[in-house]
DNA sequence: TTGACAAAGTAGCAAAAGTATACTATCATA
DNA sequence: TATGATAGTATACTTTTGCTACTTTGTCAA
């Protein structure tokens, strides 16, 4: 048999197949609270309870692309940091068919988003993700983000994905101390994180002490 | 229009639907190298080429259930350490149709492992990693997971999963140093996992050097 | 004009962790 | 019984982290 036969004979449709969503938690820090994007459901199933926003994977997108296409449709937003997550697949997470999650999430500085209208709302992470009335297993979607993020604010760059492009210090020490859940010292921080940073010649004003300088990052050196 | 109407009403057959896989990649320490369980393909397409052994997902069956079902088909082993990857859907990456690919990784030490039969064979992870000739995109799938251990040695026990239950510390610092990738003063590893092991009255023995005593994975403390 | 307040930013020490080297111990074998 | 080989330990040195105290520079109110 070659293989042109055997892609004729092959015919997918003599398999069952799941259905393929991407769901997506966008996270932002807001009042000093790391924060998801959620979605009051308008219809069945689990109505009226809280969703992440997801869409079913297209026939010719990749999972990057429909995650993309998801954030976009809730937000506006394109080009921010997304990363995939997790792939839920229980046979019993949907009421009504067997449905695979690829879970995503992505990260947005607050700056950035105009306030989320309709159906959609910022919530606390950690409260969704202690929430017993979440849709499907989206609380625990949620929860992994979190992990992802704590973890990962250590050994790579992505407290820098929730600033604007230029920032303060203090307002970047803050965002590592609301995702770690913990203080830190100031002079230490900023040892660290010295290498990663380039000064502007800017600064804040008005505020009734010492302004503060801003920052851009700095481009990652390759190799 | 209520939740029993709306489930009766929704017709899963009209949205097309990829089809989903489970690959795991199952790795072990042999001959001083990390190397993964791979299958010459007997079939199209990809004919020939190694690639992954994996598994299309059931109607009734968890994803992890899935990655079992693959690894135990191709080894006969259960209660192996797995760990899901990341999920790859390109809808170019599989020639026949859409298949959306969710891959695992395992780790089980040599001594567990029969000598792999037929079209199976174990090969060095890093070739793997590199070669182009390999079939779907499972030369990718074999490199994340390389990267994944890597990461997770450092912060996990995840190696002693790679050697028997009983092990030597010479032993251990070898897995260590293999995943790695580089040497580590025994002095220093030892204080490291000091914490994480139990030792036991017994020794190697018949070897022309001081015995080496053998120990045990404290377990887990929980909290 | 100046003193109080507040947060920005800096200096430096001590404890802890990590890096590296030198040493002793115990077996098989010749 | 000396030798070679690896197991195992002791310890000095270096870097990072944890912590405190200090100086700087703005607004605001007396």
């Amino acid at each position: 048999m070659t293989e042109s036969e055997f892609l004729r004979r092959y015919r997918s449709s003599d398999y069952p197949k799941p259905s393929v969503t991407v769901d997506t938690a966008l996270f932002t820090v807001r009042d000093n609270a790391l924060q998801v994007l959620m979605i009051r459901r308008q219809e069945h199933p689990f109505q009226g309870k809280l969703s992440l926003p997801g869409v079913f994977v297209g026939m010719a997108e990749t999972l990057d692309e429909a995650a993309a296409r998801a954030l976009y449709s809730k937000t506006g937003l394109r080009d921010i940091y997304t990363e995939q997550l997790y792939t839920w697949g229980s046979p019993e997470r949907d009421p009504r068919m067997r449905v695979i999650s690829v879970s995503y999430y992505a990260l947005v500085p607050e700056q950035s988003l105009a306030p989320p209208e309709g159906p959609a709302l910022f919530c606390p992470a950690a409260e969704i993700a202690a929430s017993g009335d979440i849709a499907f297993d989206h609380s625990r979607i949620v929860a992994c983000g979190i992990e992802r993020i704590r973890n990962k604010v250590n050994y790579t760059d992505i407290a820098f994905s929730l600033v604007d492009e230029e920032f303060t210090l203090p307002e970047l020490q803050r965002i590592y101390e609301i995702l770690l859940g913990q203080k830190l010292y100031k002079a230490n921080f900023r040892k660290k994180i010295a290498e990663k940073i380039i000064p502007t010649d800017h600064y804040t004003s008005g505020a009734p002490h010492r302004p503060s300088r801003m920052y851009r990052k700095r481009p990652e050196t390759a190799g």
